[in-house]
RNA sequence: GGACGGGUGGGUGAGUGGCUAAAACCAGCAGACUGUAAAUCUGCCGCUCCUUGCGGGCUACGAAGGUUCGAAUCCUUCCCCGUCCA
């Protein structure tokens, strides 16, 4: 990364789903001559589009938006594969003097991008088979016993259930050969040369599930479960990953004749409220975001948030 | 009118004399989270008081009475709900 670079402002709009950031994102976009990169784990992906919430091309008005359709449902989308695209994305804007705008859902992408991520290795599928299988072999707590013996720090802060984190922790332990706390300390390198200013959306939590309930009934008058047919259609493995994503496992449920429609309508709903509630708890730790009780559609809102960017000297 | 079955905390639902403010699950709330993150995991979850302790008080298993040292659990009556018979 080049030091010269002059510190230039980039807007990252935080918020739970169905809060209204990519209506605001595109707002923004056009009143301060920027464009969208999405900062989300699931828009990402190609064909998965109506579940996913990405705005319809009219609803992006022209505005460019980066970092949405850049997989295929093959793939697997990572925090660290998304910041080497994100930057790639960001040193274009810098070229062309365009102000970059993130809509954020997915926290951990975008403190990837913002803060960096240490110096660890990627994922090992071969490593991870072997550990899972040595899990089936053990009585529960395996797992954990080895990171403790491998990093009694890290297996601390993992509870013995979270196998998930536990296969990453003891993955990168095995892999540097060092305990990961250790490889964490080391640091990480944080965005350069760009000023960031957040922005956060907090509707009232009635509101915002009353908008997501409305939303999903909205997805599936839109054909979401013509689209999830196409995508099984289409000879794309049921177990791809974005079939994990929700809405669309529940809907392919429904497609296999395993549950009834109202039943996936009701499961995500559900799904979706405990999703934004996760969002928010992750957000509301976000230092430094300038929150705005609203819906990012809310044209006051927008004002206010506008007026507050103004005042940092945007626009 | 009669015969059974049942009424438990926001919901589903266990519990058949003390270990029960009442399992479990769901919902809800709060939280953690550096490459699966729309994931994964943790805590709280009747009210209340304080010297925050495996602490105290109060209220609670349809209602009211009763038996008992002690009742969600046993008895009586009543009220609801379901099924069946008339």
């Amino acid at each position: 990364m080049s030091k010269n670079k002059t510190l230039l402002p980039l807007v990252v709009v935080v918020g739970p789903t169905a809060s209204g950031k990519s209506t605001l994102g595109v707002k923004l976009a056009e009143r301060l001559g920027g464009e969208v990169v999405v900062c989300d784990s699931t828009q990402l992906y190609c064909g998965f589009d109506i579940g996913t919430a990405k705005p319809s091309p009219s609803e992006r008005r022209g505005i460019p938006h980066h970092l949405m359709d850049v997989l295929s449902p093959q793939e697997e989308a990572t925090a660290g594969r998304h910041r080497q695209l994100a930057l790639t994305v960001l040193d274009g804007l810098r070229q062309r003097n365009r102000l970059p705008i993130f809509t954020a859902g997915t926290g951990l992408y975008l403190r990837a991008l913002l803060e960096g991520l240490a110096d660890v290795p990627q994922r090992s599928e071969e490593l991870r088979e072997r550990l899972r299988a040595s899990v089936e072999a053990h009585p529960p707590g395996h797992l954990h016993r080895i990171l403790k013996r491998l990093d009694p720090e890290a297996a601390k802060k993992i509870a013995p259930a979270d196998e998930q984190k536990l296969i990453r922790a003891v993955e990168v332990c095995v892999l540097t050969r060092k305990p990961v706390s250790e490889v964490l300390r080391a640091g990480r390198t944080a965005l350069e040369a760009w000023h960031v200013l957040k922005v956060g959306l907090m509707p009232p939590r009635e509101k915002l599930n009353e908008r997501i309930h409305s939303r999903i009934d909205t997805m599936l008058e839109q054909g979401w479960m013509r689209e999830v047919q196409a995508l099984l259609d289409s000879g794309l493995s049921e177990d791809s990953k974005p079939f994990d994503f929700i809405g669309y496992r529940e809907l392919r449920a429904v497609l296999c004749g395993e549950i009834r429609l109202e039943a996936a309508r009701e499961a995500i709903q559900q799904a979706t409220r405990r999703y934004a509630k996760r969002q928010l708890t992750w957000f509301r730790r976000e230092q430094g975001v300038r929150w705005f009780s609203g819906f990012g559609d809310d044209v006051a809102v927008q004002a206010g948030i506008l007026e507050w960017l103004h005042i940092q000297g945007l626009g």
